[in-house]
DNA sequence: TGCGAGATTACG
DNA sequence: GTAATCTCGCAA
């Protein structure tokens, strides 16, 4: 049984939340995945993150209330999702990186690349998770705490894993010196 | 007003 | 290793 996520969870800083949304369920339509890995973003005072210096039309949901979906587009091609955290006014946000396919594995696989169809390349990577979940410049701003919504975060019941491990965030070049990244030990779908 | 870098991926 | 080619910050 799935319990949509509660706000409340997301009214503090993404570096405290990100290792509990771990286990946690990513509902997009019928299709669904359990969040393995996930990166934590603050707003000033980290030079990595996408609300560091002012805001833009790219970056604005980042400044908004907890619990909404902020989606961006980069290198000219790809989409990567974030759920915002911390009160309105203050920039706050949880990169999910990967994902372990559960339910939608064909819908997932139809929107992948014919080459990238294993189960182990659908939602590996933050990029691709967003192309097999169909999440593009439209969802962003989504309320994921909303009843009902097509986007939606759930609980079935499993507990945050108690030794995640943890590094530095990927593909950044400042900011190195936070471990501020989270994932499943030994979980086949992380990204690396 | 233009250019380089970027929370990436797939393919040669 | 490189292309795909959007957004933003900063230099000119």
């Amino acid at each position: 049984m799935k319990r949509i996520v509660d706000r409340g969870l997301f009214e503090g800083s993404s570096v405290d939340i990100a290792p509990r949304l771990l286990n946690k369920l990513f509902v997009a339509g019928d299709c669904v995945g359990r969040i393995v890995e996930v990166e934590a973003y603050e707003g000033q005072g980290d030079m990595a993150s996408h609300a560091y210096r002012n805001k833009t039309p790219r970056n604005e949901v980042m400044f908004g209330p907890p619990g909404f979906l902020y989606v961006y587009f980069t290198y000219g091609m790809h989409y990567c999702m974030n759920i915002v955290c911390r009160p309105e006014g203050e920039a706050s946000a949880i990169l999910i990186r990967a994902l372990e396919p559960l339910e939608g594995i064909e819908e997932m696989q139809s929107r992948r690349p014919p080459k990238a169809q294993g189960i182990k390349q659908l939602t590996s990577g933050p990029a691709k998770l967003c192309q097999a979940l169909d999440i593009r410049g439209d969802s962003n701003g989504i309320d994921l705490c909303h009843k009902n919504a097509h986007l939606y975060l759930a609980d079935d019941g499993m507990a945050p894993p108690k030794d995640p491990l943890t590094g530095p965030r990927i593909g950044i070049t400042r900011g190195l010196e936070h471990q501020w990244r989270w994932w499943l030990k030994g979980n086949p779908y992380v990204s690396k």
